[in-house]
DNA sequence: ACAATAGTGTCTATCAGACAATATGGC
DNA sequence: GCCATATTGTCTGATAGACACTATTGT
């Protein structure tokens, strides 16, 4: 907080710009994507995002976006990670905005009907099919894409307590096979099996599933052996970051 | 960016404020420090801080930050870091006032005849001496020192490619001796020194400082087998972040 | 000679990567 | 029986932690 003599000088429009990650068909089919709109005033695709109203949080902001922009209802549950400021003044030739662009990451289960497309995202982290998004958008999404590729690196996660899977993309119970499916569609990357099996079942995170008899619930799959199914273990206790 | 119909809602007034953290006596008796301010409107220690002008960047308000409130000229290396915006609309009783909260290294030789008191950094990531900050300060203080601590953690910056003291608290040509002492400053705790000396000399950022015969560089100590001196090597490559 | 620090060597525990072998279901 | 997948075991290389030993200076 600054001691300026303040109210006299020009201030500038405030937006949150959102880029909205998730994984759809988790369980079956794992792919990133992150929500992307259809703009007309300039014509191409952008990022929803809105102006802070008066005396409004960010966090708010980031609701109304879903309300207003997105179409749907979210949830409590909304926390939007900042991720950096365009602070160009010439940036918007309309007038002096700066955008604080933010990341989320949703189920997908939360992402029905909503206005615009799920597009998915490459490898190299790129969008599949657009060639670029509008204004400062394909920088946020690059960022948000490698901010949500560092918390799913399960080694990295080891060691910060931050379990696996830590934003839910995938619903209880599941597999290891399912979960690992998922970080690499995070990642962008394969993983080994075996490896990332066995750090698994040495997190506290992840806990098998029993039957009455105490025996391992399994999974009923179309082929192979079936596999344990796990869910999350309690242990949520702290998020560093 | 968003596209509402702009320029007819309420603004915010948006401040930057700073937490410029040092090392002081690098290379003798090496101490983490930051910045800290007395405010006479309400009464206390406070970080350094200013509204943003018309059509300013961030950084520019930072540079003026340094100009008018800590009275001293930065060169152009001047990089502030966002940590996070503080947007609770009644934080400022005045007026509704956003702070983007940002923390910046600076190396001691800059900061000589500065305005304020660079107060020493405990272990725990306390200040020496001062109870609490005015504001939120305090919680930018805790995250700058976590953000740098980060940094200067020596194993997780060698898979960043991140060279050892990447904010150049010490003067160059250095021995490991020196180096190990700022990074055990930063860390708040001690590093194991054979440990440390291995996995520096496996970077190829630092390099030995030769002699014209080839020999190795040695320092003149007060006591002990004079150890050999060292400097950044080239490989300045990428900053990622 | 002694204190103090620099520099080198080595042992151990951990763990990711890699591969092999076995187990258990559907067809 | 055959195929596909799960599960378990093991070997290797890299490396952090820890400790011991030698080297080189000033006093």
């Amino acid at each position: 907080m600054a001691t300026d003599t303040l109210a006299t000088f020009p201030r500038p429009g405030l937006a949150v710009d959102l880029a909205i990650l998730t994984v759809t068909d988790a369980s079956t089919d794992p792919a990133l994507r992150v929500l992307v709109q259809d703009r007309t005033d300039p014509v191409g695709y952008a990022l929803p995002g809105r102006f802070m109203r008066e005396r409004q949080t960010t966090t708010e902001t980031a609701r109304d976006v879903f309300v207003h922009k997105v179409g749907i209802q979210p949830g409590s549950e909304i926390r939007p990670r900042l991720l950096r400021l365009f602070d160009d003044p010439d940036r918007d030739e309309r007038t002096w905005a700066i955008s604080a662009a933010h990341w989320i990451p949703m189920r997908e289960a939360a992402l029905e009907s909503v206005r615009g497309t799920l597009v998915p995202v490459s490898r190299d982290g790129r969008l599949d099919g657009i060639d670029r998004l509008l204004f400062d958008h394909d920088e946020i999404v690059a960022g948000a894409i490698q901010a949500l590729r560092k918390r799913y690196d399960y080694r990295r996660s080891y060691d910060d307590h931050t379990p696996p899977d830590p934003d839910g993309f995938l619903a209880e119970p599941f597999t290891l096979h399912q979960l690992r499916r998922v970080h690499e569609a995070v990642l962008g990357e394969r993983l080994h099996k075996d490896n990332f099996n066995r750090r698994m079942k040495q997190y506290e995170f992840v806990a098998p599933v029993l039957n009455d008899d105490e025996s391992p619930a399994l999974a009923e799959n179309l082929r192979g052996r079936p596999a344990a199914l796990y869910r999350r273990a309690g242990q949520a206790e702290r998020r560093p970051e």
